[in-house]
DNA sequence: TACAATATCGGTAACGTTACCGGTATCATT
DNA sequence: AATGATACCGGTAACGTTACCGATATTGTA
């Protein structure tokens, strides 16, 4: 009852037909191409408004090379990281001539392995864009010809151009932040391991209590995925530990909030009786008063957007990683530790 | 230095030659037709696999008529209400056969008006997707011959199916709850005029306090566009009033968030100066303890989806228009007011 | 005036895929 | 053994667009 009207729609050989000219000339106007007489242009693009002619992206983009589409990957787009990703890059494409296409299979099951990511981008890089930016990919290898950009990629990933965080130098700066504090029994929630971000985070955490002359206790340092669920089992086991730690340093804001659950649960008090520091800055981490370090996630995205444009543009690049410097943004969830 | 490798990727055409059938054939594996013999099904996949072949988006959109795909499309991806869509559709996605493409062009400046969104709609559904979802969308007309399922939707479209939640409704409950706490001066800050959801909250500040026997002054109604800047403005006007409200309902909760901040600029307190009651109840509010009036916009996305799967697939409709019943969550931006 | 240069256009061949139709084999049935 | 049904496959024609080349009209130049 609402597809009553099956009509084909409107193609460019309507357009013609009824201007009364070429495909080709039409397809120029569209085009903009400088060979057209002005009075030809003008009138075409009347014919094109009269008739509601829309150029159908498909065809356009089996025939010709430039697309002016970027395709933005996320295995998921519902989470505060991707939100801020999503932002930046939305910005820069905003001052661009692009237009942004963002994919997503909607869940992790469905897009999280390496198969499925694969599909994507290949579909959405061959098929419709001049090039796609991965946000934490899996894969380290993808076998297309078009430009890609990674944001956070994994470890063994040299390959492709890429924007990052300084994670290792953050991470430091939030421990020497910690120490500083008097803070000796630091708790530490991972990432995911396979991200060159969790990586780099760890050996942050890791050389900063070397550094000051602290014995590495491995039993405060637990596994996580960078979600709130692994938050909040990642705190309860330090929390749990009978030699609770005076501070929890969850390598993302995101698991940081999972603290703050359990914590809650369990009936302790943040900062009271014990600090918590997360990292990357979301939103979310002004409004619970979250100390944290801010790895600018907007801005990676925009950086990632803007790279990409270059070496589509074929514009040289000065280097093939961009790194952003975070910055150590304290709040109200660390307080001094003495005895 | 990217590009270097501009060699043509596989084709259906590579793998058929490879695996030493027809194209046809390999198509009908492709699309898991079922005259095909399972060995030469197993085979072509695995020349498949081997080649690292993966089919091209575009030219099967054009030569096929479903394509898997929804399109959503936001003026727009930048902010909470959108976001909260995003999430809601997102789901609906994951749950379901389709893939999700969402398409923005990033700025209002280019999608805002009506013409970039007729432009962007057909595009998107001439081209490439079963059908699209608008979110609060300018236009009340769009010539394609593809599903449309609106959210939040102008005044003037009773044509498309939409989604809304019980604006009017919503907005008297709110009304309710703070003549109930004793407020007469109660000011209004407005929408997007444009939009259904918009008149439906005024209606029913209006109406309320018809009903509770209140005059209604003018004065008391500024006029914002749902943006956090025009909640700021409308918040100072009202604020600087000779006679200051003793209450505000911002028309939404982007708009109360700008209230808040001019609030703390003019150094008054929530809710000890005066009371505060948005609607929509983004997560930001959680944080702030701001009364609203929930609309469950997730669930708009959600619902809306389950909508246009429903109307790709020709399953008949019960209703055209799907309505969400709004709730008051009281927080503590609203306290009595005597005297 | 004759010729070259330029501006403007049209025709045709792709792009990679699927729909459609028709053609073989193979098998069961009588 | 002949026939019909069925399973499987290949060839061809589109889908709507742009790239490419060539054709014509117009203008400029000597």
């Amino acid at each position: 009852m609402i597809l009553e009207q099956k009509k084909r729609s409107i193609t460019i050989r309507d357009v013609a037909k009824n201007a009364g000219v070429s495909v080709s000339t039409v397809s120029r106007v569209l085009n903009g191409k400088v060979d057209v007489a002005k009075e030809t242009k003008n009138h075409v693009l009347a014919v094109i408004e009269d008739l509601g002619y829309s150029t159908n992206l498909a065809a356009r983009s089996m025939r010709s090379q430039k697309k002016n589409l970027i395709g933005l990957i996320m295995p998921d787009i519902a989470y505060p990281y991707a939100i801020e990703i999503m932002k930046g890059v939305n910005q820069a494409i905003a001052e661009s001539e692009f237009d942004l296409l963002v994919y997503t299979s909607g869940d992790v099951r469905k897009s999280g392995h390496v198969t499925s990511e694969q599909k994507y981008i290949t579909l959405l890089a061959k098929s419709i864009s001049d090039g796609v930016i991965v946000v934490a990919p899996v894969a380290s290898d993808y076998q297309i010809d078009k430009p890609i950009v990674s944001i956070d990629p994994v470890m063994k990933n040299p390959n492709y151009p890429a924007v990052h965080a300084t994670n290792y130098q953050g991470s430091v700066e939030a421990m020497e932040y910690l120490i500083g504090l008097g803070h000796r029994r630091i708790g530490f929630i991972g990432g995911r391991v396979e991200l060159e971000s969790a990586n780099r985070r760890l050996s942050g955490y890791r050389n900063a209590l070397e550094k000051a002359g602290v014995p590495i206790d491995e039993n405060l340092i637990v596994s996580g995925d960078y979600t709130t669920k692994t938050g909040v089992e990642g705190g309860e086991k330090l929390l749990l530990l009978k030699n609770r730690p005076t501070a929890i340093f969850a390598s993302n804001d995101q698991m940081a909030m999972g603290v703050f659950q359990i914590a809650e649960k369990m009936g302790l008090n943040i900062p009271e009786d014990f600090s918590l520091i997360g990292f990357d800055n979301i939103p979310e981490s002004k409004y619970l008063g979250l100390t944290t370090v801010d790895q600018f996630i907007s801005q990676m995205g925009y950086s990632a957007t803007q790279m990409l444009i270059k070496i589509i543009n074929e514009v040289p690049l000065e280097d093939k990683t961009y790194r952003i410097k975070t910055q150590l943004v304290i709040r109200n969830s660390c307080r001094k530790h003495s005895e």
